[in-house]
DNA sequence: TAGGCCATCTGGTCCT
DNA sequence: AGGACCAGATGGCCTA
């Protein structure tokens, strides 16, 4: 039922009032002193309604057409005729279309409201479908849709690879271009020292003793082992993000992962033997060697720091049977570990973000597992 | 206290 | 014509 304000009702209808209206989503009709409806103006007009208004409010007395006649007079005498104006004429401000523009004004921003909401809600949606999600420390919008993009570019390397990706790399092609606070709570999410992600100039000394020695872990789970055999070297080209500037190296080496992906239910023989390594996992502006001991020596970081767990040791402790004791780290798991669905069955992206979706978390724990059973894709 | 983030208002433009 | 969309402006809140 629309509310219909004739000529002196409408000055006393508050903007207040027509919010309120608005929002409930009822109609309010002007009416002229014959009882009809009065059709709106154009708005390009609101500019100077808004300035009668105001001379309105300071209590001028006289009406709009006198301001105006006055201003013109006025206007008559100090300054030369300016020709006028193109285009139709303006129609006259009576304080019925003040109002009514005014509740077109207020309309709209009530869609743009709503509007606006909507986006938000979708972000939240977003929000609890990147890693890191939390209801307590919510991402902002930007960090939310840089940390989705970085999640799809790491989803998708992942399954073009075959290739599963330590925890380490897979949270530095996460925290790509993302705030330091973003990059700890994606560290803190795949419980990892927040200190792997830093740069490795920023290293502290025993972290540079690591990123100096060339140490390589075996990633079959003991940690206190060093990695004897050498392993091959691959150039590839970094896909994932653009390089500052052409002088910096466009193209990085990487380590060949030596533990491909294998079937979640049956161990079956590895697959995609022959495929390329991921590329967003060497750390930029590295040489070869660089790359390649900072890559051993952020895993010896991410394996010896016994504050954080390994994302990787859910990964083998679902998908091959193998307990978090593997990793010489007591404390890594507590409780139960959630049971895993089929993982050979998700071949697609979308069985991946679906499957994600379904398995929506409340908690660190379920996150990491959930984030963690993205790591097993079968091609 | 400066800076980041956010919600809201606003006017312009585009689309249906 | 009306609504959707966009970007600028503004003020409030929070945090380092």
């Amino acid at each position: 039922m629309p509310i219909r304000l004739t000529d002196e009702e409408q000055s006393d209808f508050s903007l207040d009032d027509f919010a309120t209206a608005s929002s409930a989503g009822t109609d309010v009709m002007m009416l002229d002193g014959t009882g009809s409806e009065i059709d709106e103006e154009d708005i390009s007009e609101f500019d100077e309604l808004s300035d009668e208004c105001d001379s309105e409010q300071k209590g001028s007395d006289d009406s709009m057409s006198s301001n105006k006649d006055k201003q013109s007079e006025n206007k008559g005498e100090q300054e030369p005729k300016v020709p006028k104006k193109r285009g139709p004429k303006k129609k006259q401000m009576t304080k019925a279309r003040v109002v009514k523009l005014r509740v077109r004004r207020v309309k709209a921003n009530t869609r743009e409201r709503n509007r606006m909401h909507g986006l938000n809600d979708a972000l939240d949606e977003l929000r609890e479908h990147v890693p890191c999600y939390s209801k307590t420390q919510k991402l902002s919008k930007i960090e939310t849709l840089r940390l989705a993009r970085n999640y799809i570019f790491a989803l998708a390397e992942i399954l073009k690879s075959g290739m599963k990706p330590d925890s380490v790399s897979f949270a530095k092609a996460l925290s790509k271009g993302l705030s330091q606070n973003t990059m700890n709570l994606v560290a803190g999410g795949l419980h990892l020292n927040p200190r792997t992600l830093l740069p490795e100039s920023s290293f502290s000394k025993p972290y540079q003793f690591y990123f100096n020695n060339s140490y390589d872990l075996c990633s079959t789970g003991n940690a206190t082992v060093p990695y004897s055999s050498p392993y091959q070297m691959q150039q590839i080209t970094n896909s994932y993000s653009q390089p500052i500037n052409s002088t910096q190296m466009p193209v990085h080496s990487v380590p060949i992962s030596r533990q491909p992906i294998t079937s979640c239910q049956n161990n079956m023989s590895p697959i995609h033997a022959s495929a390329q390594p991921l590329s967003y996992m060497t750390p930029r502006n590295n040489s070869p060697l660089q790359a390649q001991t900072a890559n051993s020596s952020l895993q010896m970081e991410a394996m010896t720091s016994s504050n954080f767990l390994r994302c990787d040791s859910s990964v083998d402790y679902q998908c091959n049977g193998l307990g978090p004791a593997m990793y010489g780290n007591s404390n890594a798991m507590s409780g139960p570990v959630p049971s895993v669905p089929d993982c050979s069955s998700y071949t697609l992206l979308e069985d991946l973000v679906e499957f994600q979706a379904d398995t929506h978390v409340e908690n660190d724990l379920a996150m990491m597992n959930s984030t963690a059973n993205l790591f097993d894709v079968t091609g």
